[in-house]
DNA sequence: TCAAGAAGTGTCATAAAGTGTCAGGAAAGA
DNA sequence: TCTTTCCTGACACTTTATGACACTTCTTGA
């Protein structure tokens, strides 16, 4: 599981250095795809070829799941790690999530996200917010314990 | 697995460099066919063969049947890579897709896609309108870890 | 049949992008 | 406090894409 917030910084060629404790966690490598907010979502390679083995047996004479596949499969890379630990980021998921020099590692469980630093620091600020979060979570009503 | 997003440009004669990620995972060659949108599909030799296969089954004293096979093998092309890394898209196939100078190439998992640069950013546009996204996917419901 | 033009292919130089290495300093743990 | 691990920035090196040019093959029409 992945836990914890980092900030870590780009080098100059878009590498991200990814936080020991995830690093042992995904030894062979990860998927890096688009998140549905201006961020990207980072998954274990085991879990990510799940979902895109579940995708490729989608009919390709259906226009929708076509367009499913083209959407998963293009904003996506399978990245490795370098010797010093760091990943590229490609340069087309750096532009969609406004990722340039500071970035928030965030674990989220099975997989973690990554958020330019600023792009981070507003959505934390709504997620803060006083009064919010006594109602906004309630109809998820999550157990603590398996059924 | 054919993942990721690039943009290369034809040269003066109609060729295209292929990304050399995916070359790796076709090192003998290519199919590259008419897709359904204006695009042109690019398929391994392998899948592309097995395609084929099953639709030289398909009876010849169907009208359809014929009309498919005569679609799909005449919109067809085998290609391979120059010393460069090339191919040469066939010049019908470009007149297909719109395709003149800058051009997409969008992993699709099996197989992937051409676009025109211009094309694509259009198709581009209505995947990301905002409102689309949350809904329009839902029907399809694919889970992340196996059932 | 031949010549001319078009189309296709190979080669090379250059610039951009990606990758490996290493040393220094910050942070964490003993 | 000392030791160890981790992250970072700099630099060198390799790979990749592209644009230009030369050469070959094919097609077409005289």
């Amino acid at each position: 599981m992945f836990f914890g917030q980092f900030e870590h910084n780009l080098d100059a060629k878009g590498r991200l250095t990814i936080p020991a404790t995830f690093r042992e966690q995904a030894l062979d490598g990860l998927y890096v795809t688009e998140g549905f907010e201006a961020n990207l979502v980072v998954y274990t390679l085991r879990d990510f070829e799940q979902i895109a083995s579940n995708l490729s047996r989608l009919s390709i004479t259906n226009a929708e799941s076509r367009a499913l596949r083209r959407k998963i499969f293009s904003s996506s890379a399978k990245v490795s790690y370098d010797t010093a630990g760091r990943i590229l980021i490609p340069a087309n998921l750096r532009a969609v999530a406004g990722i340039e020099d500071a970035v928030v590692i965030a674990g989220a469980g099975d997989y973690f996200e990554l958020w330019s630093a600023k792009t981070w620091a507003k959505e934390n600020a709504s997620l803060n917010d006083s009064g919010m979060n006594s109602s906004r979570w309630e109809a998820f009503d999550i157990p603590t314990r398996g059924a």
